[in-house]
DNA sequence: AACACATGCAACCGCATCTGC
DNA sequence: GGCAGATGCGGTTGCATGTGT
């Protein structure tokens, strides 16, 4: 016996989003915000399901959108954050306002996938460039128990005063799949071909961070995630934007 | 100009998780 | 605690557009 289907789909228009639909959900939320997706295409006068809208209002409709591409520093903040997370796009769309996750979730798998693959890095181990930089930074403390390393950086992580959902930002050691462990070729440097590769220089906060030992990798990383995340708008303060557009329903996600 | 192929993005699907009863 | 409905999430697909031949 099958889960039931989300809706009743029979009738129900599918595909891309005409003008007209699109007015009409944002009409619809902003003269009465958001109290059940379900209902939500009944009451607008839609022929979708409430899924569809609520995806469609998600990602492009809401206010507060940012378009267009990613920009170097954004992509980097992105590499860093799935380097720690992993596919967890959501929580890595929380740290960039306007931004959704499918939008970094196709960026990801478009473009960056592209490029680590090029630097002959496997994208699907998310915490390989991390472990990488860490290596990279460590040559000299290559001898440290790398299980009470990774436990300092749990504990690093874990302690941090929450941020803007509460979320961990790291993942347990358990769970992280024994292939995940980093085999690092040191002939090559990623970060370097990943530089040549985007063309780009404003890599240099991770290189500036490899010279550094194991005790202050965790402090540098810890600086830079603050800056990192503080240089963005915060979400919470999307969220108060939003409150006066739509004091009626809430952003908690 | 016409076609084939590649690319990027919006949308869908189904499972996981949350929430209220 | 168990259940059902609602919502969230991540993987995948399909199509529009761009690019090369």
């Amino acid at each position: 016996m099958g889960r039931q289907p989300c809706c009743d789909k029979v009738g129900l228009k599918r595909g891309q989003w005409t003008i007209e639909e699109d007015h009409k959900l944002t009409n619809f939320i902003l003269n009465n915000g958001i109290i059940c997706w379900r209902k939500v295409p009944k009451l607008a006068g839609l022929l979708r399901c409430g899924k569809s809208c609520r995806l469609r209002w998600i990602n492009y409709l809401r206010p507060g959108l940012k378009r267009g591409s990613f920009t170097d520093s954004e992509e980097h903040q992105i590499i860093q954050l799935h380097s720690r997370l992993g596919n967890r796009w959501s929580k890595i769309a929380s740290h960039f306002p306007g931004r959704t996750d499918n939008e970094i979730k196709n960026h990801w798998n478009t473009r960056i996938k592209k490029k680590l693959k090029q630097l002959g890095l496997d994208s699907q181990k998310p915490f390989e460039i991390e472990k990488s930089r860490k290596n990279y930074g460590n040559k000299n403390n290559m001898n440290s128990d790398s299980s009470s390393s990774n436990k300092q950086e749990a504990i690093s992580l874990e302690s941090r005063p929450e941020d803007d959902h509460g979320m961990k930002i790291c993942p347990k050691k358990a769970e992280r799949p024994e292939e995940m462990k980093a085999t690092v070729d040191e002939t090559n440097d990623p970060l370097n071909n990943y530089q040549m590769l985007s063309g780009s220089s404003d890599l240099d906060w991770l290189k500036e961070s490899n010279n550094v030992s194991m005790g202050e990798t965790a402090c540098v990383e810890e600086e830079y995630w603050v800056d990192g995340v503080d240089s963005f708008l915060s979400w919470d303060s999307f969220v108060h934007v939003e409150d006066k557009f739509f004091p009626s329903w809430e952003i908690g996600n």
